[in-house]
Parts: structure tokens; sequence; C-alpha cells
DNA sequence: CTCGTTTGGTAAACTGTTTCAACACTTCGG
DNA sequence: CCGAAGTGTTGAAACAGTTTACCAAACGAG
């Protein structure tokens, strides 16, 4: 047994073996508690042996193994941000920037993210939480949920710290941070109407998403204040897309010849409709004003430049990691975050051509 | 010290007491070790032994603690994914699809990907390997690098397994998986000569990378055998965005009001482009031709749409996860993987006006 | 009937860190 | 001069798995 570290002198090994914190009590001649103790600068410890065993973690290139230090310290400082299980989510610029804050946030507060897709058999399965319970992560963001997620009541039955970002579910006690987008749509409707508009029409999606219907509220409460008939023919489902915008479009322009303007749910299916409408030899803004939803970045190039409603993803994110860790260090309270949006007013928006004049003048 | 787990029978502790290795064992009433071999398919213990474990593992909901598990196996399952420190690389369409094909397929071969961001402190710092010694993860992959990243060779020397996604360095020995930029730039040149253009802007940007110097290599020498001069005021850095890119359309056309091309490293450069061609009352195609280069999926929607080169991105991703887990695994040579690329001829493009017919006919 | 081999299982060591009880050694007040 | 309090350090347990050397029982062959 004694010659197995006989071997090891020659020189012929400059194998890059990890230096372990046993190593350096080793070298120190002290105890490894000393050594972990002057690492986390436990003031128990002497100033002299302190800094004489900072040097030589120092000289050794000591770096901890923090699978030892999470198994013993019961934090892994990871967490996981959950998108949902579409083809093109990562390569979509609204998850884009939440992640972007998400990331920055975390790298400040010392956490690692890591990546997952909630597919069926993911959530199926149970994934998300064995997640946290096989110690992965210390807690969950999940983007892009809606009602049909109940996956998301799994969170609180297993302890797992987790927070809905840019969303809200009421069903289940998760704690929250979103835009507000009943503002928005206000914002978006007053501008519209400012200009003229009345027959204004609303492409939406994700109905089973509750800020998708605060916007489609906004929408429906406005037009009946000013007593303009909004049947169903007027709002069309696009499914977040640019196709789905662009096909939801060509249904309201056909059922709405004298559509003025298209509110649309997100930039993306702001940019189908318009595409839809200069295929149609529209002209935005003279014949049909387009308005979009989310500020995202390409929205400013595209011709004409999109009138849109910004929301400050970039914060949302920022600040849900924010509320996350501290959930995970026990803060006891709920928490509901609403965030401020705004118009940003670009080509794709003018006044309402007068053709038939609006009924009610009010 | 008995009594110790007295006060557990009363059932007013519901608390998620996770269940350990230890727990089932000691239900089963075999060793901690059985119940382990039981879990990895070890043949040394009995059929019966086995079911009977398996059953109870699954009845007590066992979920293996993956720290303990990583810190003794000296795997984590988990690999990093670098993104270069830019303010819009989560939103930015390029890498989305990129990691797009690398979650789908890490998720397939049972890993995790952590994201990471390559800011100036992080890896000057060494963190980049750090997440290697310190066993964060078991490899990394490099998006979105150039030849000034120094960096790039630490791994080399820590020995951890890396590899770069979509670009290759020279200099270091990293393996990489990257799209065919040569025969695409070629197919954009041979497709735009056919269509009768000979003065022919470059827009392009990063000639610190590989892929972006063998563009504008291709341009060149196509250029060059058609006897067409092309001095450097033909090539303008579009700085890989939008804004950058209707900047260098600007100057292109400033310095060449005849120019009847214009060909952009990506796609987003040629819709800054057509953007600035159609401020300046240019029709998109009829006036100029563009063509980008990625086929990112809003290049479909925007007016008109556009005439790109399509990158495999996703299948970039996906072959780079493949092979660095293939590294992690062992794989002593070294991989340079490249994908092919086709020409998607959209409406940006169109002949070339036949005003002062073209000097060399050749 | 004994010896060698296979079978099924276990105890103990190991991964690298944190934490806590205990301990040796001052120092100080009474 | 003795007990209390304070200081600096350590050994050992804990975290939750994997792995290895070893062992007992069963079995077969000579």
């Amino acid at each position: 047994m004694a010659n197995l570290q006989e071997p090891r002198p020659d020189v012929s090994r400059p194998v890059n073996r990890v230096v372990s914190l046993r190593d350096v009590a080793k070298e120190a001649k002290v105890s490894a508690a000393t050594v972990s103790m002057v690492l986390n600068g436990n003031p128990r410890i002497s100033r002299a042996t302190a800094t004489r065993i900072q040097r030589l973690v120092e000289r050794m290139g000591y770096q901890p193994n923090r699978l030892a230090q999470s198994l013993s310290s019961k934090h892994t400082h990871v967490i996981a941000v959950m998108l949902p299980a579409l083809r093109h989510a990562f390569a979509d610029a609204y998850f884009g920037e939440i992640i972007s804050g998400i990331c920055d946030k975390a790298g400040k507060m010392g956490y690692k993210v890591m990546l997952e897709q909630a597919k069926p058999e993911f959530v199926k399965d149970k994934q998300h939480v064995r997640l946290y319970e096989r110690r992965f992560v210390d807690g969950v963001l999940c983007l892009g949920t809606n009602d049909r997620h109940r996956w998301l009541g799994d969170f609180a039955a297993a302890g797992c710290p987790a927070m809905l970002v840019d969303n809200a579910v009421d069903e289940f006690k998760v704690d929250s941070v979103v835009c507000d987008y009943a503002s928005g749509a206000e914002q978006v409707m007053n501008y519209l109407i400012q200009l003229g508009h009345r027959r204004i029409g609303l492409i939406t999606a994700g109905q089973d998403i509750k800020m998708a219907r605060r916007v489609r509220k906004a929408y429906e409460t406005q037009l009946h204040n000013l007593g303009v008939d909004c049947n169903d023919t007027c709002i069309v489902d696009g499914k977040f897309t640019e196709e789905g915008g662009a096909a939801a479009a060509s249904k309201l322009l056909d059922a709405h010849p004298d559509m003025t303007a298209i509110f649309a749910g997100n930039d993306k299916m702001a940019i189908g409709a318009m595409h839809e409408a200069v295929r149609r030899g529209l002209r935005v803004p003279a014949d049909l004003s387009v308005v979009g939803f989310d500020d995202l970045r390409h929205a400013a190039f595209i011709n004409p430049t999109l009138t849109t409603i910004h929301l400050p993803l970039y914060e949302v994110g920022s600040s849900a990691m924010e509320r996350l860790v501290e959930r995970i260090h026990g803060r006891p309270e709920p928490v509901k975050e609403v965030l401020p949006t705004h118009l940003i007013v670009r080509q794709s928006t003018a006044m309402a051509k007068t053709t038939t004049a609006a009924p009610g003048q009010n």
C-alpha cells in the first residue's frame, strides 16, 4: 500500500492534478477546516494564518470544487430558465431580451443560468421539479407560460422557488413580474382613437394567457366606451407569428374593407399584418395604420418603421431574477410586480382617412 | 442519541424530506452499495433483489442527488455555451438558432446547458476555464468568437473540452463546426453576376473572423475573375447590425451611384441596407438588388422579402454538441466539420438595370 | 469430503467541502 | 493562584452518492 505513493515523485507527472483544499492544508501544515474557514472569511482564524494560507492558495492555484461546496452547503447557485417548447423560442427576440436581463443580473449576483425547454414529456415526467429536487438548481424562472400549463402548480407543492416572467396565473400561487399590458393597450387605443380611427381590428393570440386577455379587454372597453360596435369579426387570432399575423390581417381586411387601423398583440404579428397589407396594395400608414406590441429591436428597421408599445423586457428579466433569489433566501411574502410600458410612435401610423366619417363624435 | 429518531413518528412532519439512497437501503434492509448497483444496472445483483429495490425506489420517489453523483463520478453532464458580450446576443436570431440546436441535442444526450457571456472581466479572470476546473461543466461551446479572443487558447492548456461553433481559429487547436461560408459567398456572387450585376458592393463585418474573411475573399476573387475593378470603396464595414448596414449602404451608394447590387454579410446588415435604399428613394429590387446571409426567420417577412444564403445554424449547433460530447468521452482526433449552405432566392434581387453597360463582358 | 469457483452482497474508503463540538492555550479578574 | 472567559485550531461528522476489496454461502469437480 505504502508504495502506492512512491511512484509519484518522478517529475514526469505534470498532469493537471487539480489541487484540493486538503492539498493546501497539507502544504500549510494546518487542518482542512482551517483552510476552509480562511476562504470563507471566518474571523475565528488569526490574521497571520489567514494571510499565510491565502498566499498559498494563490500560489497553488486552488479552486474550490463547487460540487462539493454545493453538496455540503445546500445551495447550487444555479437557476433554471424554462422556455416554452416552441421551435424558435431561443431565436425569438422577445425571449432573448428577457433572458438577457436574467443573465446579466444572475452574473452580478453570483448565479449561473441553466436553460431548459418545457417539452410535453419533460413536464409530464415532472422533470421541472426534479431540476430542484435533484439539486441541479436553486430555483426556476418560467417564460412563455399560459393557463393550460397545469405543471406550474408543481413548484409550490415541491417547495421549489419559482417565478412567472411576464405572465401571471391566478390559479397557482407563484410569484410574477410582468409588463403593464393593460396600460399599454390603453395607450394604443387612445392614440389610434385620437388619430380618428374607429374601425380598428385586433390581432391577438393566446387567449389562455392572462396578459393577452388584458390587451383584448382594454381594446374592447375602449371601443365600447366610444360607442363603436365591435363584433367578433374585428378580433382574429394571429398565433404570435408573422404568418399568423398576415393571415389574420387578411381575414380582417376581407371582413372589413373599411378598416383603417390594425392593432396587433405583438410586433411579429404586426409585421405580418403590414406584409399582408402591402401585398394587397394598401399603403401603410396612408391607407392602414398598424401598431405592434413589444418594441423588439427590428421593429425600428422594417419598412415603414413600426409604432409599438415598448415593453421593458430586459428589466422584467432582471427583476425576476432578483425576486427569485430573494425567495430562495427565504422571503415569505408573495410578489406581483408590474413594470410600466409606453408607446413608441414611428411611421406605421397616421391620421385615419376621412372616408365614411365615424358615427359617434361623442 | 437514540431518541433523536423518536420525535419523527408524529405525523406533523410532512416536510418534503428528500429521500436519499441510504433511506431506500434502510427500508429495503440492504446496504447502500446494493441500491446504488441496482440503479446503475450492475449485474452483480440478483434479479429478485433488483426488482424488489426498484419497486421500493419507485414507491419512495427516490431521486438521485446529482451533486453527489457528479462529485464521485467526475462527470457533471452539463456543458456551457459561451456567447459574446454583446448587449443583444441572446435576442439575436443567429445565436438563437444555434442555441436551439445545441439544447435539443443536449436534451437528447442527457446533458444540461448553462449560459455564459464572455465579458472582458470574465475571460480576463480565466473564468471560462474555471467553469471546467471547478466542475460546473464538462465542456464548453464557444459562439461568436474572433481572432482577438486569445482566451480560446486556455481551454487546450487546461485540458477542457471545447469547440468553436460556426467559426474557426487556426492559431489554437480547438475543434470546430462551421457553415460553408466560402461556398455561400460564391453562390451569391455567381447569382448576382448571372443577373447582370457588375457594380456590386459588399457590406462586411468582423474581419477578425475567419468566416467573414472567407466571404470577402470569395467576393473579391469572383469580381477579379470577371475583370471588374473593385477597390476598397466597394467594401464597407457594417458591424453586423441594422444601423451599421444602413450606414454602410449609405457610404457605398454615395461613392458609387451606379451600384446595382449590395451583398451584405448577414441578414441584419442587408435589412439595414434596404432600409437606407428605400430612404433614398431607390426601389428594391428594381434599382438595387440586396442579398443577405443567414436566412434568419424574419428575412422572409420584410418588404421585399430577402434573397439570402441559408445557413444550417440549427444543425451546426446540434452537431457541435454531439462532437463536444465525443471529445468529453475521449475522442482523440481533432474535428473540423463543414456544413453546406445554399441560396434562397426571394424578392430583393432582380436583373441589373442596363444603364452604363458593364465594362468587361469577358 | 475437500478444494476451487461462482454468486450475491457488504463494509469501508473515496469524491471535496462545510460545520460544529471540543480542546489547548493564553489572559484576566477576583 | 484558581476558575472563567476568550482565542485559535483541529478532528470528526455530514452531505449523498460510487467503487473496490473482501467475505460468506452455495455449488461443482475431483
